[in-house]
DNA sequence: AGTGATCAATCAATCACTTGATTGAGATCG
DNA sequence: CGATCTCAATCAAGTGATTGATTGATCACT
């Protein structure tokens, strides 16, 4: 709470663009980028269209505030989740459960994403935006396998970065799949254990 | 080439309508749908927009006549295809080489593909268009799995749905990963072989 | 003559963006 | 102090351009 006024009316252009980018992208992923209009996002934050325009100067350099904005998240939270000191199966554990929380509880974040992914295609801000973060996703995950070949937790035959691949499309394809249940993704992600384990000829 | 006549001057609705679904499948994949008008689609194919109109009503049935008439294509690659009579193995192969071609070669088919499924979560007719294709995709793939357990080809704790998952995201998602050179291709699909392959315990 | 197909012209709605004026908090100065 | 000035922030009311869709006349073929 503010001490030096009960009601602030003017927001600092900072607080406001990133109202702004918020409700943009709450927005985007209701309708997506088609269904996306200035005037929607100002009611949203509560301002004039105009208002709207004088921080954010076009549509264009919104998205790109909404992308510049993901990206920053991302890097926020993957600098809070220290995990080197783990095991790479321990950290293998904790990529299945961050996804699985993004999907079930952060539904906006992957709906946003993949449409960003989408428009990356055609729009270089986007794409210069969206790929720090893929680029670092997939390093993070090629890095555990890595070191668990190394390590010997996963197959010396691994090829870490084709296995990052694999991994993430798997992920993502998820939710997109037929059958988005916790049940089913538990089951990728057990068929996803035995594709990298170490193969201990063991039979029952 | 016609018989009846050397240059016909009046399409058939039907050879019209064919016409439009591709000239907006072109449009789609160039612009996105964002980016999609039916002035352009009509200028593409050579008519008015008052013709466009007079042989799809809406825009909104234009999006549905691209999605059914993809479907369509689908179903009729697969038509041209019995591949039952080979082995799970090289089925598997013909799946990565499919993939391969349609990616390099009709770049568009998968664009336009990638559109649709983004545009299917909030477009219920979308949706039901491009269900069958992904299930019919799924379902050939988890076949190919469950003959290769049966007979010995893969592993027999290979769960043959969710490595079908696995298996397709991987190569959906490849198209978005930050190398999709062959060579990065071919790197993905030895992977992919090593994961479902029986385990045999040699050591070197 | 009749029918399906086509077009030029037009409409109503919507869009991103602009204009010109207003507000209010802080700086400047007598 | 307090009068005046400055300026970022805000808004109501547009502007011009674009869009999906319509109308009514015309064309081609039977």
């Amino acid at each position: 709470m503010t001490v030096t006024s009960t009601a602030p009316r003017r927001e600092t252009t900072d607080d406001r663009r990133r109202a702004i980018a918020a409700a943009a992208r709450e927005l985007i992923a209701e309708k997506g980028f088609e269904g996306l209009r200035t005037r929607d996002i100002a009611a949203r934050v509560g301002i004039n269209v105009a208002t709207l325009h004088y921080h954010v100067p076009t549509k264009e350099a919104l998205i790109g505030l909404v992308a510049d904005a993901m990206r920053e998240d991302f890097r926020a939270q993957s600098l809070v989740r220290p995990r080197a000191h783990l095991s790479p199966a321990e950290r293998l554990e904790h990529e299945f459960y961050d996804f699985q929380e993004m999907f079930y509880e952060q539904r906006d974040t992957l709906a946003v994403m993949s449409e960003l992914m989408e428009r990356a295609r055609r729009d270089e801000v986007i794409h210069a935006a969206m790929r720090p973060i893929l680029l670092k996703w997939h390093q993070m995950v090629a890095a555990i396998f890595v070191d668990g070949v190394a390590d010997g937790s996963f197959r010396a035959d691994l090829d870490p970065e084709a296995t990052s691949s694999m991994f993430i499309g798997a992920l993502v394809g998820f939710g997109r799949g037929p059958d988005t249940s916790p049940q089913y993704f538990e089951r990728l992600c057990a068929e996803l254990r035995r594709a990298v384990r170490v193969q201990t000829p063991t039979r029952n």
